[in-house]
DNA sequence: CTGCGGTCCTGAAGGC
DNA sequence: TGCCTTCAGGACCGCA
């Protein structure tokens, strides 16, 4: 599922293929995922590329934006070049077709097009048309950005020390911290070695610092391997190539293997109606 | 305030 | 073989 590495790595990419180009149309395949007007940003021009949390931000000239939330399955594929009749015909990509079963929307550009795929639906794309005042609306809920310098120790224990919920279920509150989700959160709690069940207000100054250095690390390696495509996942990169991080995961979806570290098997709960993967013995 | 459970959606997987 | 049920999950909403 697109999180934060997920995102970041599809930021970078359209970052550099599609900074400057002009919107010349819109189809929509999937209204409820796109429900606005396509006549608000045809001309427009991309002047960047942004990430909140799992939030990416297309912005446009005229202080307009495309704000696109991935959820589940959601996919941007950029298809280089110009072909007019793509919006018809599927045509072969990296082993994809385009449009494929799961195009949802098409974004026509100067140089190419857009495809946005999304097996299960939940994905959305907004078009705001006063993109200043509505991506602060839109945004202002969210917690700190985990690279950012408010995602500190002293932050942690004061979020912390206020709930007795599971740290996992804190982890994954983007109002606390943008971006985590379940496969990050898993992974980062194996790797500082916190049970995903303990009440969060029980972590001592230790656990915080041993989890706020664990979060960045998967962060870290998750955009450092390109995001993560496990099995039943449909994230794929801008070019339809697969992210590697799943073959560097530790629990997540490893219930009854060894535990990397002591042997023990993987377990698998459910914390907050999600799959929650840890070792019982050296996640205390 | 917390903590539920339902909702959206589809395809895969399991049961019989 | 084939039909039916169950499950996965990010964010949000309503309810107790």
């Amino acid at each position: 599922m697109p999180e934060l590495p997920e995102v970041e790595t599809i930021k970078r990419y359209l970052d550099k293929a599609i900074i400057g180009q002009k919107v010349l149309g819109i189809k929509i395949l999937s209204k409820k995922q796109f429900p606005g007007n396509p006549k608000d940003v045809i001309d427009e021009k991309i002047t960047a590329v942004y990430r909140r949390g799992k939030n990416l931000i297309i912005e446009l000239s005229g202080n307009k934006a495309l704000l696109c939330h991935l959820k589940l399955t959601g996919q941007f594929i950029w298809w280089p070049g110009k072909n007019k009749a793509v919006f018809k015909k599927p045509i072969p990509f990296n082993g994809q077709e385009l449009p494929g079963k799961t195009t949802r929307v098409i974004i026509k550009l100067s140089k190419g097009n857009l495809f946005f795929n999304d097996l299960r639906k939940f994905g959305w794309i907004k078009i705001l048309t006063n993109s200043e005042k509505q991506l602060t609306d839109n945004l202002a809920k969210l917690g700190p950005e985990p690279f950012s310098k408010d995602f500190n120790n002293a932050y942690l224990q004061n979020i912390f020390l206020k709930t007795s919920k599971p740290i996992k279920l804190v982890l994954l509150d983007q109002e606390k911290i943008a971006g985590i989700g379940n496969i990050y959160a898993n992974e980062a709690l194996f790797l500082a070695k916190i049970n995903p069940q303990k009440p969060a207000k029980n972590l001592k100054p230790d656990d915080i610092q041993r989890l706020r250095k664990a979060v960045l690390r998967v962060l870290e390696q998750g955009i450092k391997y390109g995001g993560s495509s496990a099995s039943d996942e449909a994230y794929i990169r801008p070019d339809a190539s697969q992210g590697s991080y799943q073959q560097h995961f530790k629990v997540y979806q490893k219930q009854g293997q060894k535990c990397p570290r002591c042997k023990n098997p993987i377990k698998r709960v459910d914390l907050g109606g999600r799959g929650t993967f840890f070792c019982p013995k050296c996640q205390n």
